[in-house]
DNA sequence: AGCCAGGCCAAGC
DNA sequence: GCTTGGCATGGC
């Protein structure tokens, strides 16, 4: 089933096509770690565009430091971040993020501490230490489950951490190959591998249909 | 004009 | 343990 070749042919293969993504997106002047980790969960099942539009205004406000997100009243925090969707869950997720790690040194700011915070939950979580703290935690999304089930090399309802377990064991552990790899899942995902694929257009098409099994 | 988006939590079996 | 419902905006 896993092909060990095969994860790093459909790596070489969407590089090819889309280029390198250089994920994360950041604003200049910024604390990298901290907007990484607030997009990351302002981006929980909200399209990246309506995430930027939150962010921005966070920068406008001058708030995107932890010492104001710590401070700022929450409602205030909610109609900041309301192009993102969800706001008042998220406003929440965003103060408990802050307040449980605003003092913490980063090498306290594990995994498990992570999904100890309410709001962060396995991708959240694995975004924040793959492209926030440099960390070898390979992300595992919507787009990943639906690209690799329906190319038939894995079953579709498979567990998170499973899915993870594949790609770490099947993948060099180079922290630039999750990070980019990761991106340009996304990127297929996002134009190709749609909800209605365009297999058509699919540079992974040859493979998927040989897969299939 | 629906459908969908870089999930997560809580409640109910 | 597994399934379901709720959350909300803006782009296509």
């Amino acid at each position: 089933m896993e092909n060990k070749n095969l994860f790093l042919e459909i790596y070489e293969k969407l590089l090819k096509e889309y280029g390198f993504q250089e994920w994360w997106p950041v604003h200049q002047n910024t604390d990298k770690f901290l907007e990484i980790s607030i997009g990351a969960i302002l981006t929980q099942n909200t399209s990246w565009k309506n995430v930027e539009k939150a962010i921005e205004n966070l920068i406008r406000e001058n708030v995107l430091n932890w010492n104001e997100l710590e401070k700022i009243d929450e409602e205030k925090l909610k109609t900041l971040i309301k192009p993102a969707g969800f706001f008042n869950q998220k406003a929440k997720y965003i103060k408990n993020f802050v307040k449980a790690v605003k003092n913490k040194d980063k090498s306290e700011i594990t995994r498990d501490f992570l999904l100890r915070i309410k709001g962060i939950g396995k991708e959240t979580a694995d975004c924040i230490l793959l492209y926030g703290l440099n960390k070898p935690y390979f992300v595992i999304d919507a787009y990943t489950k639906r690209i690799f089930s329906r190319m038939g090399m894995v079953k579709k309802d498979i567990e998170y951490d499973e899915l993870q377990l594949i790609f770490k064991k099947n993948l060099p552990q180079d922290i630039d190959i999750y990070k980019e790899y990761h991106a340009l899942i996304v990127e297929h995902g996002k134009n190709v591998c749609k909800k209605k694929p365009d297999c058509s257009v699919c540079v992974l098409q040859h493979l998927c249909s040989k897969i299939i099994s």
